[in-house]
DNA sequence: GACAGAAAGATTGTCAACAGTTAGCGTCCC
DNA sequence: GGGACGCTAACTGTTGACAATCTTTCTGTC
C-alpha cells in the first residue's frame, strides 16, 4: 500500500474545514485561528496554514496577511458574479462534451440527472444542491479540458457556500427549479446538438437570474445550484 | 509607513521565480528544490514552500507531493485549452466592460491598445506579449467582476509561459498578429456595442486558432498573446 | 463617560531541527 | 546486458520555538 498516494495532513484538515463551512457549521465571517485549529486537530501549525491557504485558493476563505483567515462573507452580488462566469464556461463545456464524450460517458451524465431530479423531490435541500452541482460538474469533466474543470470546481464550492449563506439570510431565495432546466441540458448533450445544449445552459442561467431578481422584490422559493 | 502592507517574504520569492519562469531562465520541467532556493534567497524553507504553492496555484509550476515542485511543461494542447477558456470569459468581459466602465476608464483601454501596437512594431517579442496581455487584462478589469479577472490572471501567466515554451521549440509559432485584431476589440468597446465587441473577441481567437493550426502544417510567424 | 496611549496577550511569519519518503547509485544475480 | 535489491544522501513534511505584528484590555486624563 506504500505506493498509494496517501493524504497529506493539510489535505485532511482542509477537507474537514471545507465540509464544516459548506454545512454552515463555520459561519461566514468567522475567524479561522491557526493555534486553535492546531490544538483541535492535534497537529502543528504548518499543515493548518497549508489547509487555510487551500481554502483561500478555492474562495471559501479570505486570507488577510498578518491578521488571519476568515470564512468568506459572500453576498448575492457575489452569486451573480459567480453565475456570470459559470454560464460562460458551461456553455463551452457542453459543446466540448458533445465533441469529446463517449456514449458510455454520456450515460454517467444521465445518471447524474436522475440523482438531481430525485434530490429536488426530497426534503433535503443541501443534498439537492450537491446533486445539482455534481450534474454540472459531469459535463465540465466530459469537456476534456482540465483547466475548465478546475475553474468550475472553484466556482462550485463558492456557489454552495453562497446559496447556504443567502438562504440563511433570505428565505425568499429558497426555491425549487423546474425539473426541465437540467433535463433540457442533458437531452441536448445526449442528442449531441451543440446549439441546443448551449441554449439550454443559457436558459438555465436566465431562469436563475430571474429568480434572483424576483427574490429581490419578494417571493418565496430555492435557487438552483 | 507602518500601516502600509509590506510584502511577505514568500511573495517576494514568488514574484522573482515567476519572472524567471516567464523569462525562460527556469526552463520547463526543471525542479524547484526548497533547500537550494532557501540557500539562494537567504530565507528559511517556510516562505519558499509558500512561494512554490503560489506558483502551483497559478499553473506555472506543478507540485507533486513528497517529490517536489517542477516548472510546468506545457504543450500546444495546453495553449488550446487555455484559449478556449479565455475566449469564453473574455467574450463576457467585454460585454460587462461596456456596461460598467466609465468613459474615463475606456481611455485607459485605448492607451493599452497603443502600447500593444507599438510593441508589436518593435524588436522585442516578449515585451509585445506582455503589452498584449495587459490589453486583455484591461477589459477584464473593466468588467467589474473580480472573479473573472482572477480567472484571467491565472490564464494570462500560463499563456505567456506557453508561448515562450512553444516558440522556443517551434519557431513556426512565432508570428505577428494583424494590428486590427486588437483595434477591433477596442473600437467596439469604445462604441459600447456588445455584439460587435463579442464578435471581435471571437474573431481574434479564431485567428489565433487558425495560426496554431497553420503552424502544425508549417509556416513561420508569432502567436498573438 | 469618552478618548488616547500604553501594556499585555494572542496570533501570524519565520526559523531550525527532527522524522519520513524518494531518487540515485552500486552490487549481485540471471 | 538487464533487472532486482539494498543502502545512502537528499529532499519533503511536520514540529516546536522565537520574533514581529496585531488585537484587546487597562490606565490615565479631560
Amino acid at each position: 500500500m506504500a505506493t498509494i498516494d496517501h493524504k497529506q495532513l493539510w489535505q485532511a484538515v482542509a477537507d474537514q474545514l471545507r465540509d464544516e463551512i459548506l454545512e454552515g457549521r463555520l459561519p461566514a465571517g468567522s475567524r479561522l485561528v491557526e493555534t486553535e485549529l492546531a490544538d483541535r486537530f492535534g497537529v502543528s501549525r504548518g499543515p493548518i496554514r497549508d489547509a487555510l491557504t487551500e481554502l483561500a485558493r478555492t474562495g471559501l476563505a479570505v486570507d488577510l496577511p498578518r491578521r488571519g483567515t476568515f470564512v468568506s462573507s459572500l453576498t448575492e452580488a457575489d452569486l451573480n458574479e459567480v453565475y456570470v462566469i459559470r454560464r460562460a464556461i458551461e456553455e463551452v463545456a457542453v459543446r466540448l462534451a458533445i465533441s469529446h464524450a463517449t456514449d458510455e460517458e454520456l450515460t454517467d451524465l444521465r445518471a447524474a440527472l436522475e440523482v438531481v431530479e430525485d434530490a429536488y423531490r426530497g426534503p433535503d435541500l443541501a443534498a439537492a444542491w450537491d446533486a445539482d452541482m455534481e450534474f454540472h460538474r459531469s459535463y465540465c469533466r466530459l469537456s476534456g479540458n482540465g483547466r475548465l474543470l478546475a475553474v468550475f470546481e472553484q466556482l462550485a464550492s463558492q456557489t454552495v457556500l453562497l446559496m447556504r449563506t443567502a438562504v440563511a439570510t433570505r428565505s425568499s431565495l429558497a426555491w425549487i427549479p423546474p425539473v426541465e432546466v437540467h433535463r433540457h441540458i442533458a437531452d441536448a448533450i445526449g442528442a449531441r446538438d451543440p446549439q441546443r445544449a448551449t441554449d439550454a445552459v443559457a436558459a438555465h442561467y436566465r431562469y436563475t437570474e430571474e429568480r434572483l431578481s424576483a427574490a429581490d422584490r419578494g417571493g418565496d422559493s430555492v435557487p438552483a445550484a
